[in-house]
Parts: C-alpha cells; structure tokens; sequence
DNA sequence: TTTTTATTTAGCAATTTTGTTAAACAAAGA
DNA sequence: TCTTTGTTTAACAAAATTGCTAAATAAAAA
C-alpha cells in the first residue's frame, strides 16, 4: 500500500486498509492501527468520528473496487467474451495478492452484531442485471460450441470468482499445513493466471 | 449444530462453533457467547481457563475436521481418482453449507496479533506428502487422457477447494449485491455438486 | 510579528471485555 | 442426615478499548 509522504487522514485509512486487506488482522483495534500508522490515536478521531466511521470508509472504498471490477468485467469493450475473462482474472488475481483479505474484510463487517452495511445493496437491483444480461450471450454461445459445461451466468461468475479469491484467503493454510514457502506460493499463484482459463474453458 | 440437553461445557463449545463457523461473527466475545448459550459467562472460565483455551479448542475441532477431510480424499478406499472427487465435492458442500466459516475462523485467528497455532504444522510433512501422492498416479492419467489440464497436484487440490468453499463465503456478497434469497442460494448450492465435477474434468 | 486556524498530543472518563473469587446451590456418597 | 464434591451464580477487580477534551504545537494568514 503506498503510504509515502501521504497527509494523514490518508495514512490513517490506508494503514487500516493494509491491516485489514493485506494482513487479514481483522481483529485490529484503533490502537494497533494508530501505532502502526506512527500516528496518536486521538487523530483517528479528529479525521473520523471514530471507529465505526474509519471503519466505514474503508468497507466503503472495498465497495466500490468490487464494484468497480464487476463493472469492468461486463461493461464490455470491443473484445471478446474470453478475453473480458482473460482479463478479468489477471486484474483479479494481481488484486488478489495485493489485497487478498479484502473480501473477507467485508465479509466479517456484515457478518458483525449491530452492523448497517445497507450501502452494498445493489438499488433496483441494476448491478445484477446489467451484469448477467452483459454476460449471458457470450456464455451462451460457449456453451453451444461445447467449451463451457451448461450452466447459468451466476454459476460461472461464482466459479471465476472462486478460482481467483480462495488461494489469497487460504494462504496461511497453504503455508502452515503443507509448508509452502512464498516463493512456491507466489509462482502458483503466477501459474494460476493461464491455468483458470484451461479450467473455465474446456478447448484452451 | 446438536445442541440437544448437552453438558454445559459441550453446549459452550458448541455455542462458540455456530457462532463462529455458521453464522462468522468471528469477533464474538465471552459475553456474547455465554448468553446465546444461555449460561452464567463465569463458567467459560470454569471449563475452560479462559477466552483463549476456549478459542484453542474450537480451533483444534476445525483443525481436526479439515485434515480429517483431507485424508478421507486421499487415503483411497478401493474407488477411482474421479469417484472419489465427487465424494469429496459432495461432502465438502454439504460441509460448507452447515459450517461455512469454519476455514475463515482459522484464517482470522492465524492471523491474529498474539496467536500461537503452531498446531497446525504438519509434523514432517507427512500430510502433505500422504496427499500429494495418493492424488498424482490418478491425475496424471486425467490429464494423460486429456479429461484434465496439464498442472500440479496442488493446483488441482487447490481448484477443487475453491470452487466448494469460496461461494459459502461469499454468500451474504451473494445476498446483499445481487439480492439472491435464501432459496436461490441453496438451489445453487446443491448444482455445484454436479457442476464442479463438469468444470474439474472436462469429458463430463 | 501577531493572530488565527489547523493539527497533534497527552491524559482522562466511559464503556466493554476479560479474568477472578467467594458464596450459593445441587447432586451424590458416606 | 451430613458431608463432600462438583456446578452455577453474582459481584467485583483488572485490563483493554473507545470516545472525548483541553492544552500544546505547527502552519497559515493578516
């Protein structure tokens, strides 16, 4: 996360973001995020009212990449369908390694006792929409030529999904249980970029 | 989760693995704990020393479960590499349906500032090298025959993971952006079991 | 320079959470 | 019955965390 010379509201927020996204310390306390920041606790409530609200920007701002990159898949270019998926997937997994907490961040945020996340809902439902319909020619015209296995628009978002997000999240494990070093994680995760695509494509 | 006129401590144990595992409040406190397992929180500390052997102890269930899972897939019984995939993915489902974070409970905690779960390295490797070779006589000849893309036997574990458990977690993403109901998402669920057998090989 | 404004710091109060203890209660055995 | 043991409760102390404020400092404007 680039923290350089950043005016500290910024340093703030992004040191959170780095704590939460890239470490996976979902737990962290304004404490540990100030002291981690070098900064004094208190500006954290100069700059945001509090916890909540810092707390708030930052599952805010993970909103909108999300959105962001869904938009980016489907708000076709003049390229094919696969290369959206080629594309997609590459982005997806670079962010992945960058930030691969970041979904869970979200995750956990909602998943908490007296949490308004009411801002990830999706107004008339317009996102779903434009997003299925973007997809569902392409992915249909696979299936036909027999490189997809038959399945709804939502299946396969999730299956691409899934191929790019777990390896981030399943990291520690992959390390603690079966002893993978970084170097070994990062090349399989280099490798995955080609391999998803033989996976979501059965001619490739 | 059985809850059914169990002794207190099973019923705190057990109260903490819905708690965290089902419904992924994972930064639940003793408080909050004790009072959905409608007990006096004193005798979270008489059963177990404190928050954190109690923490200790619903990690080392999961712990337990996964590398259970793990040798089940591996330790062949006298059945095919592809059968028992589709056993695994079966099970691994219906797992992630129940539990869906129960891996993200670990994953936090891992990450945790303090955390000591040094209980998960796997002695020698030996799980590791258990599984790695039970799994690669059976995909090498997929992928000889073409039914699987050329790659590792960790890139094929690592797909079929993903594929089962990131849309457990992802299901309140699922719910709140692309308002899937609870029916819609279960029906999903129950494709997959089908519909990652056809994504992991490519003949079905 | 002086004044004003913005930023930062240290410290304290309020709240939450954890950890401990002594007493109350219940069940089982002598 | 009485005693012993195991279990539960309530109350309290200790620690951690949050939220707030007044004073100190730095920066900008007059």
């Amino acid at each position: 996360m680039p923290v350089v010379d950043a005016h500290t509201e910024e340093l703030i927020k992004e040191t959170a973001m780095r704590i939460f996204f890239v470490e996976g310390r979902l737990h962290a306390t304004t404490q540990v995020i100030a002291k981690e920041a070098g900064v004094n606790r208190g500006l954290i409530y100069y700059y945001f009212k509090g916890r909540d609200e810092l707390f708030e920007v930052v599952f805010k701002e993970a909103v909108a990449v999300s959105r962001k990159r869904i938009r980016e898949l489907f708000n076709s270019k003049e390229i094919s369908f696969r290369e959206k998926i080629r594309e997609f997937v590459e982005l997806s997994i670079e962010q992945h390694l960058k930030y691969p907490y970041r979904e869970m961040f979200m995750v956990t945020e909602i998943n908490r006792d007296g949490s308004n996340m009411s801002m990830l809902t999706d107004p008339g439902g317009e996102l779903r929409n434009e997003m299925l319909h973007s997809i569902s020619e392409g992915l249909k015209e696979e299936i036909k030529n027999g490189h997809v296995p038959k399945m709804s628009a939502e299946q396969f978002i999730i299956n691409t999904l899934s191929l790019c997000a777990y390896p981030a999240l399943y990291k520690p494990m992959l390390q603690q249980t079966i002893k993978m070093d970084e170097l070994a994680y990062l090349k399989m995760m280099q490798e995955r970029k080609q391999l998803i695509m033989k996976v979501l494509f059965k001619d490739i």
